[in-house]
DNA sequence: ATGTTTCAATCATAAATATTGATAAATTCA
DNA sequence: TGAATTTATCAATATTTATGATTGAAACAT
């Protein structure tokens, strides 16, 4: 191999390499980044060593031997001009750069870990694997199935898990790694969880067809006031979100019934039980043939429906190829649309 | 070199490697990646080919022979065991897997390309280069100040160049690639255009103190209706915006001056030459002492600005060095972060 | 302290792999 | 048809990468 980094040639090349045919075109930019060495397996040798903290188990872990990863880490260091690690005592240290390093590096070095899987998924559909997916009752019955319907279409092979938890269980199991990812909507999102909405739907209030209030147009919170709600309990997000506007407009309110599902609680409005405000997700076509149905937006927020995923983690191809059903650019990222807006 | 992909080792290892220690740790799941020869090369390959058309072509740009170019992707077509090119005519046409492929490669690729430089910028800063950004003069007067501080003093060497334009010609530079990204207020996105926002601000409406309207906590569209309106030039987008809102209201107004730059209208306001609505970005602190300022929210949009870029452009390390000051997750990625709601 | 264990660095050597020049074959273009 | 351009093939060679053996240091146990 001719030292083609920075010496492109030396005899008049046949195969007419890099150094020909630099006059007319651009202005010499390509060509820019020479490629010492092997980059690649020194980053990935890196990324390994600071994840397993030792030279010996980075060896382990890419099938290589310790003296491997001594001196591809140290060509790195070399070629770089820079000081990565402080090999002190048992434990290797970061160093600034190295700080830094792995913070550029690492995403590449996962992406490339897992780029032929990725790619075999893509073209035959992912062979084997298993993916679990924590989610609530209403995600599950409402906004998943026509996704999971497309990813057993495309990946039939595939072990599909679905949870059903409610919040706090969702964040254990991610936490725990026991779900490659959550679906749901976020209140609030801790510091250790990522949180992508997706999809956004209006609250709606729903009421028997017959009801003294369907018809009227536009409802007020005033006029909702004198009438029994029908919510789900008092645990859940909706329950909270509606207390908390009609305490802050100061307006009295009243839970006629107490009831888990919204599937019972339609049917109970539609008996004529009472009203109730639900999220928009699970308000279908074949609803508003027995329910009256009006937006209540201007009242109550958006409920916003999105991907939750443990900061760091890494997801699997099986995780990301369904990531990547509920939202294309959402993990090639490349793609700085302005999310939000989506749903409605 | 021992085949080390699949058949860890013969001898019992002195630097035991990988089969060793697989006992009571984790169930065998690290060494799921082997790596077949040097699949990065060959993407880099691939990639360039795609990019650049033909084999020949890309030899040149990786200062590598044809042959090389040529053998690489094979090895990627058979290891991956898919056709990835059609070496039809004089222009190679990609499959549906080589399409694939290259929407997957390519972002790691040239990940990969800048990493190098991405890293010197990060651990040494700048040594060199320019960095050209078009934006509006209300951006660049409000917005970039601090941030072009910061970038200043962290990357002293870089050249930096503000284009002063207005949206279109903004929109035209990048185009040509004559900037590297524009920062600012889009009202629509084209389609060859990412545009991701950053900050958000109400809009404002200012008068001058003594004005009877500054009497009033709130202030309505009517109320504002009969007096005279200070407003930028027509083609820029806050005149379409106010003329927009004060047409769906079917509400009287009428433009008294008509005046370009934020500093002049507020001026002339104090003076009470008339009153304006501007965007929250132009009001400081100072600005209260001379000016009634109120929210006009519930009736004009909110103004987003954020970065504009062409898509598919790759950004230059002074550039990504920039976005990542005014928005430190949206090139690393990796961060869900919902967007929206930072400014205000 | 002293012996044991764990870990990283060094080095010469072996093996795999990448690159190349030469050349042939295929395609396009004039 | 002939010139030009492009890709494929092949054997030879240059280069890189990995390894075993070994050493020296630090951490740990007693």
């Amino acid at each position: 191999m001719k030292k083609h980094a920075g010496t492109p040639s030396k005899s008049k090349k046949i195969h007419r390499s890099a150094a020909k045919k630099r006059a007319g075109g651009e202005p010499a930019d390509a060509g820019r980044f020479y490629y010492k060495g092997n980059r690649h397996k020194q980053l990935r040798a890196f990324v390994s060593v600071v994840k397993l903290g030792t030279l010996t188990r980075a060896a382990e872990a890419l099938f290589l031997s310790q003296p491997t990863i001594s001196l591809q880490l140290q060509a790195l260091e070399r070629e770089l001009g820079v000081t990565l690690l402080e090999r002190r005592r048992r434990r290797i240290n970061l160093t600034d750069a190295g700080e830094a390093l792995y913070e550029l590096a690492r995403p590449l070095v996962e992406g490339w870990d897992t780029l032929d899987r990725d790619f075999q998924a893509r073209v035959k559909g992912l062979q084997a694997g298993r993916l679990t997916i924590a989610a609530g009752t209403s995600t599950i019955q409402y906004l998943l199935p026509e996704l999971v319907r497309r990813y057993r279409e495309r990946f039939p092979a595939v072990q599909l898990q679905l949870a059903n938890v409610t919040g706090k269980d969702g964040l254990a199991m991610l936490r725990a790694d026991e779900a490659d990812f959550a679906v749901g909507s976020m209140l609030d999102v801790p510091n250790d969880i990522a949180w992508a909405p997706v999809q956004h739907y209006d609250p709606m209030l729903i009421l028997p067809p017959d009801h003294p209030l369907a018809a009227k147009e536009k409802i007020t919170l005033e006029d909702i006031s004198p009438y029994g709600l029908i919510l789900p309990p008092q645990r859940l997000s909706t329950y909270r979100l509606v207390d908390l506007v009609f305490q802050q407009r100061q307006m009295p309110y009243h839970v006629a019934i107490e009831v888990g599902g919204w599937d019972v609680i339609k049917e109970y409005v539609a008996m004529g039980l009472g009203i109730s405000i639900v999220t928009g997700i699970c308000i279908t076509e074949a609803d508003h043939a027995r329910l009256a149905v009006r937006n209540m937006k201007q009242y109550f927020p958006q409920r916003s429906y999105g991907v939750v995923m443990r900061k760091g983690k890494f997801l699997s191809a099986e995780a990301r190829a369904f990531v990547d059903l509920i939202r294309p650019g959402l993990l090639t990222h490349r793609d700085y649309d302005e999310p939000g807006h989506s749903g409605r």
